[in-house]
DNA sequence: GCGGCCTATTGATCGAGATCAAACAAGCAT
DNA sequence: ATGCTTGTTTGATCTCGATCAATAGGCCGC
């Protein structure tokens, strides 16, 4: 499940852990986690806090009877995984194959006790957290299945800086459990948009596509 | 709008503010908001961090067209209304007349910069900001009607600590934006929960509220 | 090539909750 | 008391998204 790969030194491709480490570099590893398997579940001691290398991660939480919501799609720089208390509040897997790096959770909350420059970059952490699952409150207590889909386009497009092609890690179940819809009525939304003309499928596959009128779409997104 | 009341020096009723304040009360006034009124817009720049000493508050975002989600009630006790950016995020209402401690924001920035005590607590008060988002979004994303009139009874039960009659400050119309729900939906559950033996009107007026059965609640709340 | 598995689309039907509507109760000012 | 406004319940009907179901395409191993 967990799969050590080379220990060479790597550069970090941002600097939100590097600031709550105090730049030193502390308790850093690298690991790769196959598609679809666990980095830590509901309930269990936060022992690492994650920055993603390269491929996608999904969190969630799950009702007793499989209902399940996602939270947050963590993409390549984003950090996941920090916890003030003592046991994680969601389970997070890998979408894809993703790397990541690691850190030792002690560290950052030595960092803080110690007064370290990190403090600021870690509440800055957690209300970017806030501040998304706020909007994203709204989105799943007051919007319409058309603009939820349309609002996922639009903050994906706008986390992977606008490519031409988009190409999404998750599939539509993922979508859905983020969306709070059936992926039945997720695909529905998608084809809709795309009769419209504002998005095409590129080629021969659905995770690729192309957001045509971008214009168009955020006069969707209430 | 803004009233101000005696100027006396009051006991805070709780550590939160004064921890984050390095317990030396700087800045601080006691202001009273009538039932209804602003305390604060979506979008103002924020300058005061709110205490609620008697009352009750809610916090929420609208859509362009006037879709409602309330993100959260405040308590006597609760804390509102910090901001890490530059503008609010969202809107604070009175609902009932509501006595307010407040105090600079600037002041609590101060004392995180100078690495003061009050750091710790500031991490922890949006860290359990986060936390309630998190499981609105599972109520919002996946519960349904009455699970969600559920929760949220057992959630003002705890808040309120089990009294023996809970009096709701907020009305239906509240509720229902609170849980992603209409006013009719949050009423009938109410009935619901009423007519199988788990919870009693009290009285004349249907705000005040009796938990008759809150195990079955809890099992209700999946 | 073929078969098996996974994912996505599309159609048909269902149902939970929204909407529309009416009646009534409570609070409050006069 | 009286009338007005606001809040709540309850009933009838509608609708959006869920559910059930069928089909098809992509991918991979053989």
């Amino acid at each position: 499940m967990l799969v050590r790969i080379n220990a060479a030194p790597r550069m970090q491709i941002d600097g939100q852990l590097a600031a709550l480490a105090g730049e030193r570099m502390m308790s850093c590893c690298e690991f790769r986690y196959r598609r679809g398997f666990e980095i830590f579940g509901e309930g269990e001691e936060p022992e690492y806090v994650y920055q993603i290398i390269s491929g996608a991660v999904r969190t969630y939480k799950l009702l007793p009877d499989g209902r399940r919501q996602i939270n947050a799609f963590h993409l390549p720089g984003d950090m996941f995984g920090f916890e003030n208390e003592t046991i994680h509040r969601f389970t997070a897997e890998a979408i894809v194959e993703t790397n990541v790096h690691l850190m030792r959770r002690s560290s950052i909350l030595e960092a803080v006790r110690n007064g370290g420059a990190g403090t600021k970059d870690l509440i800055k952490f957690v209300t970017q957290n806030l501040q998304h699952a706020e909007s994203h409150m709204l989105l799943l207590g007051r919007k319409t299945s058309l603009e939820r889909v349309t609002a996922f386009l639009l903050e994906m497009d706008e986390r992977l800086q606008h490519p031409d092609v988009m190409i999404l890690p998750m599939n539509r179940r993922d979508i859905a459990d983020y969306l709070g819809l059936t992926l039945e009525t997720v695909s529905r939304a998608l084809s809709i948009l795309r009769d419209e003309g504002l998005l095409r499928f590129d080629g021969n596959t659905q995770r690729r596509l192309e957001l045509v009128d971008r214009g168009a779409l955020a006069r969707i997104d209430a």
